[in-house]
DNA sequence: CAAAATTAATCAAACGATTGATTAATTTAA
DNA sequence: TTAAATTAATCAATCGTTTGATTAATTTTG
């Protein structure tokens, strides 16, 4: 009964595809036998296979549009609007590992100007949200007056990290950020470590 | 006068482009070319173009091996090694900014487990070296008790950070880690905030 | 030493396979 | 019946690799 829409098949398909194999390393064959749908189908309502990867990112980067503007605006002190972001951001992307993970692959080749100047803006306005939450912490007194940019690329690193790397944070065995189980272990012990040593760093000393 | 010995040619040459377009995006014709070799000669020196691949990942993997070591049976203080520490891994990853983007890049894709296997290893041996600075320290009643994969996940995932995305460090400008200048300045930035951070995260309070 | 034999290095050309894309024909649906 | 959706077949281009032949360098032999 559940409508399958050959569109929307595709996209499935190739961002499961993307996500495991690269943009280069999927096939327009393989996205169509994933898909169930027939190769042309692909160009008829994409026109490319480009134009699938970019209808795929356009969708992901415009539904991460913004947590963080919302949190930006409660009326809380700037202490706890950190807390709320880095909790947000954190789940976010250790939810969606697999797109992140893909996402910054395909970022780091310099190619493809076009599809990745929209994500650049985007992200960058959310690293300019975060920068006015601390830069509002800093004026009220609560932040020490630290390296701004350098503190939300620690975040972000540190997040960046642990999603393409979980096994880093444990020694022997082997976490899964698919298993459910074991993207909450994780997640907690993130977001419990970046709090804390944000915090501090953040935080005037007595 | 230079001995200029095709072998060597092709593997500067293919480490350039994969650094560049990634070990899918290069083509054995454009190693070829800008190596000047015959296109044959790459197999015949190397086997495959996998064959290429995974030798300059040894050679650099061998070449990277291991400061860390050094700084480890040191005698001074884990509170100056782990400083020392942070210098030498961020000097030497912004410093071969493309190798280390590349190296990630490829690394996250599941595929080739037989050559980044190694690769895995021998970074896992870094990590631990850390980590035995970090445990040495608390041992000594320097440092607190804190996670410690997920503080050296936040070294790692800084400089990292800062190696794919400089940008994000500075509002408005390009910097460009090509430009000796700009990578000074970065480098200089990042290991002071870097420092700081960590070592206040590990000082006990008072 | 010099001729012969062997090995290493290099080349242009071609291989079969696969790529993303397109065509033209056919089926489905409104 | 007409437009949209879907198909199989095909396209030129490019992929990594292999081939057989040729030249250059080295080693072996008489």
């Amino acid at each position: 009964m559940e409508k399958t829409d050959k569109k929307t098949d595709i996209l499935v398909a190739a961002e499961k595809l993307f996500c495991e194999y690269g943009f280069e390393g999927t096939s327009t064959r393989q996205i169509a036998a994933e898909s169930g749908a027939n190769m042309a189908m692909i160009n008829y309502y994409f026109g490319s296979k480009m134009g699938v990867f970019q209808e795929i990112m356009e969708e992901r980067v415009m539904s991460f549009k913004s947590q963080l503007n919302q949190i930006k605006e409660e009326n809380i002190p700037a202490k706890e609007k950190l807390l709320k972001v880095i909790d947000k951001y954190a789940s976010r992307i250790l939810n969606n590992a697999n797109f992140h993970k893909m996402m910054h692959r395909e970022l780091s080749l310099s190619l493809r100007p076009e599809v990745f100047d929209q994500i650049k803006a985007a992200m960058g306005q959310n690293l300019i949200v975060i920068e006015d939450i601390i830069k509002e912490g800093i004026e009220a007194g609560d932040f020490r007056p630290v390296d701004i940019r350098m503190t939300i690329v620690s975040v972000m690193g540190t997040i960046s990290m642990v999603t393409t790397s979980p096994n880093k944070i444990a020694p022997d065995s082997n976490y899964d950020l698919e298993n459910e189980k074991d993207r909450e272990i994780i997640k907690a012990r993130l977001i419990d470590h970046l709090q804390e040593m944000i915090l501090t760093h953040l935080t005037p000393k007595k």
